[in-house]
DNA sequence: GCCGTTTTCGGCCCGACTGTTTTCAGTCG
């Protein structure tokens, strides 16, 4: 199967061919453009072929669209083979180090005859350390170290890492950051700032009207390892924990300007730039030009950049460069959900000790009800794991799970004693596999003592798409089962999602009034954000929940909201930012 | 190669930093 960071690679390294070869910048930039979109998918590009709308991703039209049609089909691109043909092989090894470009890159590959990619970049070591390096023009110490020390170190940086690792060091630096004293502001940046579920690089903007000062005093960050370039305006490090870091500063009067501009995305701002040309405005990161009149208009804030614009604000979470756009200039953008709109949490996981559970909770009852006290919640849902009950009859399966009905409720009711006030409900719920069938792993009558069933997939992950269809569709189909667990399965950096056809998933849950997961989990944020934003277009319900397996994660759910955020949920699109009273009617309690 | 509310042809973001240069090219985001 091929990925979509694989696709990436490919356009990229075409790209390449054409900037080295023909000169074309252009053409270039549009396989480049191309990378950089299916890079961002969320959704597989296959499964987009398989609608039909491949040339509806931004930058891919009707060429490239056939080309990753032939690559799906065939598993390779004769187009591509072609054009990478016309450079030594060698050139693309070189490539991955930071600071090579394609031109750098045919260069060395080229005057060495450096035909194969695997030997490439130990040969380009030998001819350093052997001095052949430095005949060739342009070739300076400084260079050769830089290639030198990264084909040493071998780091390579394949995989974007989860937000949740990027969020803590992020936070950590801006700390310092706010606590530098003529630092007026520090924001996170690019993909960090708008919430993707993966981060590429952590870049970070500082407000002051004293640069030189405080970057001086950036540099001093007791956490960096080395600093790896710094400027007026603009230093990376590397920490300790081995992040590298961009810090870019900007004085209030541009401050806005530079956090739209580095925010992103790519895509967005491409198209911002397009719109803003109509008016015969120019954007940088240093304000808006008036093309006419040569004038800056210097921008405090975002929300005065994108007004200049005659657009109102767009969240970041939404800069990404499809319909935004469209949607702000009708000025459509809609209210988002908020962590403060969350009422409960309906995917936790207990310290019931089932006899044979997988995936036991570790809190008790009364952490998880401190727990949810504190985050302000009107009710939460237990649901552990479905038992695993091999060899053990209906009856005695009946008895253990009225006996952890019956635990839950003591231990509730001697909360209640203990703590009188803002008690969140109850709710016992479980949540059960659905197997390859597409049967529930638990008897149709043992569920009829639950407040509810999430029904996830555990298992058989690779089952061809109509199957994994079939099954989470006959799964929904029981009257207890109200909620699809984490829909697709992905583990991020792990593990694709499974293959479904979530479209007729979603009209399922449309029809049949089911709620879809957000699964706040920080390794899941499951839906993804594409398929949040279709389910929503589609009037499908969706629930926020953690998924927690002890009381701290809580914590997650703010994961899953801008997660939410991502796919355009506003407060109505998810369940349980209702009231107690209006849950209820829609577990189908009352 | 992509794109389109002036365009289906003729555009395509641009500024900061580094290194090897004595005025600029390459890379990056």
């Amino acid at each position: 199967m091929v990925t979509n960071q694989q696709i990436a690679k490919m356009l990229r390294r075409v790209a390449a061919v054409f900037e080295i070869k023909d000169n074309d910048f252009f053409r270039a930039r549009a396989y480049e453009n191309a990378a950089n979109a299916v890079e961002n998918l969320t959704i597989s590009a296959r499964d987009l072929l398989e609608q039909g709308k491949l040339t509806e991703i931004p930058g891919v039209g009707p060429n490239i669209a056939q080309h990753l049609e032939e690559l799906f089909k065939t598993g390779k691109v004769r187009h591509f083979e072609t054009e990478e043909r016309r450079v030594p092989a060698g050139m693309f090894a070189l490539l991955g180090i930071r600071g090579v470009g394609p031109k750098i890159a045919f260069k060395i590959a080229h005057e060495f005859r450096l035909d194969d990619e695997k030997t490439a970049l130990s040969k380009v070591k030998q001819l350093i350390v052997s001095g052949k390096l430095s005949s060739l023009p342009g070739f300076g110490e400084k260079l050769q170290q830089k290639i030198q020390t990264s084909i040493e170190s071998a780091f390579v940086k394949e995989e974007r890492m989860l937000f949740s690792e990027a969020l803590p060091v992020s936070e950590g630096f801006l700390n310092y950051l706010k606590s530098i004293p003529q630092v007026i502001n520090a924001e996170p940046l690019g993909s960090l700032r708008r919430r993707v579920a993966t981060v590429g690089d952590i870049d970070l903007a500082v407000c002051t009207d004293k640069a030189k000062e405080v970057m001086a005093a950036v540099l001093k960050y007791p956490e960096i390892h080395k600093v790896i370039s710094s400027g007026e305006s603009l230093s990376r490090v590397q920490l300790k924990s081995g992040h590298e870091i961009d810090i870019k500063l900007a004085t209030p009067g541009e401050w806005g300007s530079l956090l739209q501009h580095f925010t992103g995305s790519k895509l967005h701002n491409i198209q911002l730039r397009s719109l803003s040309l109509e008016k015969h405005l120019s954007l940088s990161e240093h304000g808006i030009k008036n093309q006419k009149t040569g004038k800056i208009y210097q921008a405090e804030t975002e929300k005065n950049f994108y007004k200049h614009l005659g657009l109102p604000y767009i969240p970041p979470e939404l800069r990404e460069g499809e319909e935004e756009l469209e949607m702000a200039k009708k000025n459509q953008i809609p209210q988002l959900v908020e962590l403060t709109d969350i009422k409960g949490d309906l995917h936790l996981h207990s310290d019931f000790e089932f006899e044979t559970s997988h995936d036991l909770g570790q809190s008790p009852l009364k952490d998880i009800l401190d727990k949810a006290r504190n985050l302000g919640y009107e009710y939460i849902g237990l649901s552990d794991h479905n038992p695993k009950f091999q060899g053990l009859t209906t009856s005695h399966k009946k008895n253990i799970l009225q006996a952890r009905k019956n635990k839950l409720i003591t231990q509730y009711r001697e909360y209640e004693k203990d703590v009188k006030t803002r008690i969140p409900k109850l709710l016992i719920g479980l949540e059960i596999d659905i197997r390859k069938d597409g049967q529930l792993a638990l008897e149709e009558e043992l569920t009829n003592d639950l407040d509810y069933a999430i029904v996830s997939v555990h298992s058989s992950f690779e089952l061809k798409k109509a199957e994994n269809t079939a099954r989470i569709i006959k799964a929904l189909s029981h009257p207890k089962a109200v909620i699809l667990g984490h829909p697709t399965g992905r583990m991020l950096n792990q593990r694709e999602g499974i293959e479904a056809d979530w479209l007729a998933i979603i009209n399922f849950c449309k029809t049949n009034k089911k709620i879809m997961e957000v699964n706040a989990a920080p390794a899941r944020l499951d839906l993804p954000d594409d398929l949040i934003k279709i389910a929503v277009r589609n009037g499908v319900k969706l629930c926020i929940d953690t998924d927690s397996h002890a009381a701290a994660q809580m914590d997650f759910m703010q994961f899953g909201v801008w997660t939410a955020r991502r796919g355009w949920c506003t407060k109505k699109d998810i369940s349980n930012t209702l009231s107690y009273q209006d849950l209820q009617s829609v577990l189908n309690l009352k």
